[in-house]
DNA sequence: CATATAATTCGTTATATGACGAATTATAAG
DNA sequence: CTTATAATTCGTCATATAACGAATTATATG
């Protein structure tokens, strides 16, 4: 786990993920909850909760708590070893690459589905 | 390993790990031989090839060989996954701390050694 | 208050990682 | 040509990581 480790590379390490670095991207544009990242990667909701730990831990992303959803959003200050600046390049190149395009085409249909068939969680999010 | 990796990740996983950032750091004034690393960073001669190569691997480190010894310098182009200018100020922050502060004192010592007391390689490092 | 649901925590398991020393390779020196 | 040395590769082992499902927690709804 991404827990022991020094500081200076808590960041790092988290981003060092692919399935971490998906989450990050999903979330550029907006906040997404748990449940929309969790059908995007196709990974089990345990799973996905703790990357987003793991992330929100380095300082990379933020959450706040709405009813029964948690949304998380990427945070403006500095993650733990990554200037914000330099967060930010890496990221704007990730999204050039074929696995974020492909989920950015995933992600707007699982923003367009019917509420009603996605599960319940899509009437609040 | 930091082998099967996506390459959009493959330089973030590299430096998520604290031996690897701190020969990096190493790295930033002046190229050295692997053994000046291998008295830096007090690993094992195998372990501390094993991380320059995935380093080299990332596109972070470059390496040259001349006569026995192989020396180690960081790359002037983009990572795999970092812009160079991205990964600068990552770097650059990374001097600010305390771990790389001692290792600067280390390493000024050791290039200091009595070339016939550290050993042989100093002859011709 | 009981039930349903979103998310997290916990326990387990398979795989990845990082460490070492021994063996190997490449080059220099005797 | 033989020996010594720098570095790497290989095999092994202990630990870390990422995955899952079950159990738990928190909140909304009937």
């Amino acid at each position: 786990m991404v827990v022991e480790v020094v500081p200076e590379v808590k960041a790092l390490k988290a981003l060092g993920d692919e399935t971490r670095i998906r989450a990050v991207l999903a979330l550029q544009d907006k906040e997404l909850c748990v449940c929309q990242i969790v059908k995007l990667l196709e990974l089990a909701p345990s799973t996905i909760s703790k990357h987003l730990q793991i992330l929100k831990d380095a300082g990379i992303l933020e959450s706040r708590k709405k009813g029964r959803w948690v949304y998380y959003s990427c945070s403006q200050s500095d993650a733990k070893g990554i200037p914000h600046t330099a967060l930010q390049m890496i990221l704007t190149q990730a999204q050039q690459t074929k696995l974020a395009k492909a989920d950015r085409i995933q992600l707007k249909k699982i923003l367009k589905l019917d509420p009603e068939k996605l599960c319940e969680r899509q009437k609040k999010c």
